[in-house]
RNA sequence: CGGGGUGUAGCGCAGCUUGGUAGCGCGUUUGGUUCGGGACCAAAAGGCCGCCGGUUCGAAUCCGGCCACCCCGACCA
């Protein structure tokens, strides 16, 4: 490819509001250019990885014997009202109707589709296992987009179903995928941690994300500094010595507390650590129940755990109204006497805590959990960096993460919904077992990025580069030098090798930060200089020394090279 | 969705407080000189100052509304 004929330039500065390194550099080096918010057309030089993103995806689905096939974008609202989510994703999908009124939805996932055409492809357990995956289109309109390609509202995501007969069978369709994205995120340069994570809107219970680590990831994950315990927060928990303190002192005394409200305030005045109190949130879900949560003062609810246990889509502060149904005065709300379903966390212990009175103006002393009031115990707080791993004890860290690729195994919850059965060797009808497997295209090359590049630009790991050499002819108005470039060029093409070959009429300043700017692994250079000893250049990106070979044997040389590296 | 911010040439920005015919750097075009790390000289092109309305003799500037984009949070594969 000559550069002099590339569609998309290379930006000397990155428009302010790319935040993150890899956003910038995706942006200068012309992988990329936004649309409209959360919408990315792909430039030459981007499609180019992330075809291979593709490829290397691509090859390991086949490995397992997952098989391609193509499912349409727009998708029509039956099927997503047998499972109820036309309704429930109705916030973050993109609907349309065609001329007869008939409604569609850009498809936010494909499981809905791929289980129509199972529960009719498949009717017996002869045909059973079985994969498909493909490359396609999802929609979805996040209320935020945010760093360029790692949240999008459109994007290409693998997105590969299992199908077998029994709960046995899809371990083994889940763990064949789990071993396929290692094998896949590894050739493509990523750093994948496995991790354990919730099932959120995708229903089904057990699921893993591929997470890479890096500042820039939105989502926090706990892992075990001592063993392999690895969990996104949203799911993440801790070894808890609860009830562990019992303490058998004074009955609950009021104290006078006016206008402190918050925990914060009252650790100040009461002159106590936060951990002395308990706080109590009134909170309702979907549907409008009410629920107590009582927490120590030094901890925060998580919302996903707790949306999780109510199994609700959503969960709220409680209004003013559910605070006078509950008996509860907002800022001196207590567990005692309150009139509420009250869910006592794992963190509360069996100390005397400081709680509000339900009276305005007002805290208790010596709360006691088990003698002044009871509750459901459960785990609806997010763990924190130094707390004890669930598995053994040792110290937990939070770590960013982006999450690159997610599997779930669902199990019967979608055959269950739309009718998937097939006819078992024992002649009953039994569900198709149903596994979903997801790897987000544009993110995981940006996220390649944003693991790969120095202060001059991207370092492209080779499997994945746009071009293998970039070929550089210095200076292009050189009648001798463009010849030699030429041929170089051509005889690497000739080998296979991909070329990016910079002909164009620039200095050496700009071809060199450029390159540096696109990060092509191999730079091979042909100048007056290397042309009077009758050499060409070669370079690795991110190396500081380079090589110097004949002429006559350079093309042979550099193949070699490059397919040593992509070893 | 809550909070904050920004919209002026392709990109980065100044001008706005205090209203008076729109500027700088980079980039682009042409000519010339250069040629191994973002060259130099000269000339030039390029602007519904986000949109609509209002105030005013006069609005990039003041006022109102709207739109777009970005950041933090919430939410979300």
């Amino acid at each position: 490819m000559r550069q002099s004929t590339l569609f998309g330039r290379t930006l000397r500065e990155a428009p302010t509001d790319a935040q993150t390194p890899g956003h910038r550099l995706m942006l200068r080096a012309a992988i990329a250019r936004p649309l409209a918010a959360g919408l990315y057309s792909w430039l030459p030089l981007g499609f180019r990885v992330a075809r291979k993103v593709e490829q290397i995806i691509r090859e390991e689905m086949d490995r397992i014997g997952a098989q391609e096939v193509r499912l349409p974008v727009i998708t029509p609202a039956e099927y997503w009202k047998e499972t109820g989510r036309w309704d429930s994703l109705e916030p973050v999908t993109f609907r349309t109707r065609d001329h007869g009124g008939h409604e569609y939805m850009i498809a936010y996932t494909h499981e809905e589709l791929v289980m129509h055409h199972a529960r009719n492809e498949i009717l017996s357990y002869r045909q059973l296992p079985v994969m498909v995956y493909h490359f396609q289109e999802k929609g979805r309109d996040e209320q935020r987009p945010r760093a360029g390609l790692l949240r999008v509202r459109e994007f290409v995501m693998k997105d590969a179903y299992s199908i077998d007969k029994d709960w046995e069978g899809l371990d083994r369709s889940y763990w064949s995928q789990h071993g396929a994205y290692a094998r896949a995120f590894a050739r493509m340069g990523l750093d994948a941690i496995s991790v354990e994570s919730d099932t959120g809107n995708m229903g089904g219970d057990v699921a893993h994300e591929f997470q890479v680590l890096t500042e820039v990831g939105e989502d926090r994950i706990a892992i075990c500094s001592k063993c392999d315990y690895k969990a996104n927060m949203e799911k993440a928990t801790r070894h808890a010595e609860a009830g562990a303190v019992t303490e058998h002192g004074p009955a609950p005394s009021e104290i006078a507390t006016p206008g402190t409200t918050s925990i914060e305030a009252l650790r100040t005045s009461l002159r106590q650590p936060p951990e002395a109190f308990l706080k109590t949130l009134l909170m309702r879900d979907a549907a409008g129940s009410v629920v107590a949560v009582v927490l120590p003062g030094d901890r925060e609810l998580n919302e996903p755990k707790l949306r999780k246990l109510l199994a609700t889509s959503d969960v709220k502060f409680a209004t003013d109204a559910d605070f006078a149904a509950a008996s509860g005065v907002p800022g001196f709300i207590g567990p005692v006497g309150l009139n509420a379903r009250t869910l006592v966390d794992i963190s509360v212990d069996g100390r005397g805590y400081v709680a509000g009175a339900n009276k305005r103006d007002a805290h208790l002393r010596n709360v006691v959990l088990g003698r002044d009031f009871k509750g459901e115990r459960v785990d609806v707080h997010d763990v924190r960096e130094g707390d004890a791993c669930p598995k053994c004890r040792g110290a937990l860290t939070i770590r960013r993460g982006v999450e690159i690729g997610n599997i779930f195994k669902f199990g019967p919850y979608y055959a269950d919904k739309m009718n998937g059965t097939y006819l078992a060797e024992d002649g009953t009808r039994k569900p198709l077992m149903f596994g979903s497997y997801g790897i987000g295209i544009g993110r995981a090359v940006q996220t390649i990025i944003e693991t790969h590049f120095d202060d001059k630009g991207i370092l492209w790991p080779i499997a994945v580069a746009p071009y293998q050499v970039h070929v550089i002819a210095l200076p292009s108005t050189d009648e001798a030098v463009r010849a030699a470039a030429d041929s170089l060029a051509a005889d690497l093409e000739g080998m296979g090798v991909e070329i990016l070959y910079d002909d164009r009429e620039e200095t050496a300043g700009v071809k060199f930060a450029d390159a540096d700017l696109i990060g092509i692994p191999f730079r091979a250079t042909v100048s007056k200089r290397t042309l009077k000893e009758d050499q060409v250049e070669l370079k690795a990106r991110g190396a500081t020394e380079a090589e110097f070979m004949p002429r006559a044997t350079a093309a042979e040389r550099i193949a070699a090279a490059v397919r040593r590296a992509l070893a």
